[in-house]
DNA sequence: GGTAGAACTTGATCTGGCTCAAATACGGCC
DNA sequence: GGCCGTATTTGAGCCAGATCAAGTTCTACC
């Protein structure tokens, strides 16, 4: 890993969605804190257990955060893409990282000190308030995540993830691509990577998708939805009671 | 449901942990846009999908908040105590409720508006800092929710909830209650409730806690610790009588 | 202090997704 | 262009926990 620090990182963090708001020479002053590092591909950015020195940006490549069983089963929690924040628990709380941290590809972070962030909340209320709603999201996130494993079958999640890959709007059929290989993919959506390619072939079987390596064209968006939603795979139709 | 409003509230909000740290002034403030609301047991304080006015309190009694799969089963995400807020997502995103609130016995809420709250964020950064800490350990308790529902087996996860239950530092046995009925605590820990009373059972059998209605003695604090981390199962299955 | 409904237990059986095992297809690299 | 390690697919069998089906015990409220 290489660290630098560079005007880039003022380039960087006003950028990010979280500091979207706050003013030039704040920004500036947290930037005179923050210093960037380079991940290679597969290395680890924090283990389980580790402090962090301060919240973690991507400002390009991919993280992944992932929990990891006794066995070597893993089960990722969520992939960060560029723009976006993790740690922010363990900076804050000064907690050791509940999981670990991977970069997935060459990845740029910006590590912004736990104190200059705190600094930055005593001075722009506004960006208090901008933390605050990002934290919420993810609660919001996290427990769309819980419905799904707990809830739904691993055939609607797949169908509800490929949907998501879409921006909305779109109705006629997409090419999205996969953010990670499969394998991952399979880890974030709570299924084994053989699972996950059995039901990607049920649905293209169905025709409601194409898979191409890792791209995959949505065909019919309606019956996605429908599966993705819907419940239980087709013909499963509950009779009202009477 | 009741609603009133006295300098009650003030006293109430001043004992919520959130609010540890802020001045009087700026609690009474808060307290004077602040109302109290009593539910009874059973009640649906919220239904996914409603917004919220504000911030939601528990001044005494308890809420469940819960997840319903399209058909009847149900997913318990947290158990809401005296001192404890709930619905921070909804009211600072001003987005829809993820899952229902519903009140287990006779509960009393202090409803603080959205507004207030904020005002309260940008007056005291202070505030805003014990705000972000909340959500932040929130959040480590979801990641260690989502661990132990994917990754520890069935088992290992009562345990895990038996020894919550217990003060740490108590090493000898304890007796501790069940905050909810069984059925309830089972939808907690993502279990049916007759998977739940079996596996209680089972650590009955073993020895390692007695089961007497809602109370629950834990008799081997260290191989109930054993059961819950170090994984599977040892070799459980009734011993053929020899 | 009796009783209906809710909560809990127990037994039998079922099944979605996992595990184990192998073959095949890539992607990067010299 | 061929080689190697990783990713993906496919097949077969298995199992933890769910589901279905009765009982049994509480508990709240007349």
């Amino acid at each position: 890993m290489t660290t630098s620090n560079g005007s880039l990182v003022e380039g960087v963090i006003a950028n990010l969605p979280l500091f979207r708001h706050s003013s030039k020479p704040h920004l500036a002053e947290l930037a005179r804190h923050a210093r960037t590092q380079h991940v290679s591909r597969g290395a680890l950015i924090a283990h389980r257990g580790d402090k962090l020195q301060g919240l973690l940006a991507v400002a390009y490549g991919m993280v992944k955060l992932s929990l990891r069983g006794d066995a070597g089963e893993e089960k990722v929690i969520r992939l960060v893409g560029p723009g976006e924040v993790f740690g922010e628990p363990a900076a804050f709380l000064e907690t050791p990282m509940p999981l670990d941290a991977i970069a997935l590809g060459d990845t740029l972070l910006v590590i912004l000190p736990a104190s200059s962030v705190n600094a930055l909340i005593d001075r722009e209320p506004h960006f208090a308030r901008s933390m605050i709603a990002s934290l919420s999201a993810r609660m919001n996130a996290m427990v769309a995540d819980m419905e799904a494993t707990t809830l739904h079958g691993a055939l609607e999640r797949v169908a509800s993830y490929l949907e998501s890959l879409a921006e909305a709007g779109t109705p006629a059929p997409v090419t999205v691509r996969l953010p990670a290989t499969k394998t991952v993919i399979a880890a974030r959506l709570g299924v084994t990577k053989e699972t996950f390619s059995r039901l990607l072939r049920e649905l293209a079987q169905r025709g409601l998708v194409k898979i191409a390596k890792r791209e995959i064209t949505l065909l019919d968006r309606a019956e996605l939805a429908h599966v993705a939603h819907s419940g239980r795979r087709a013909h499963a139709h509950h009779t009202p009671t009477v």
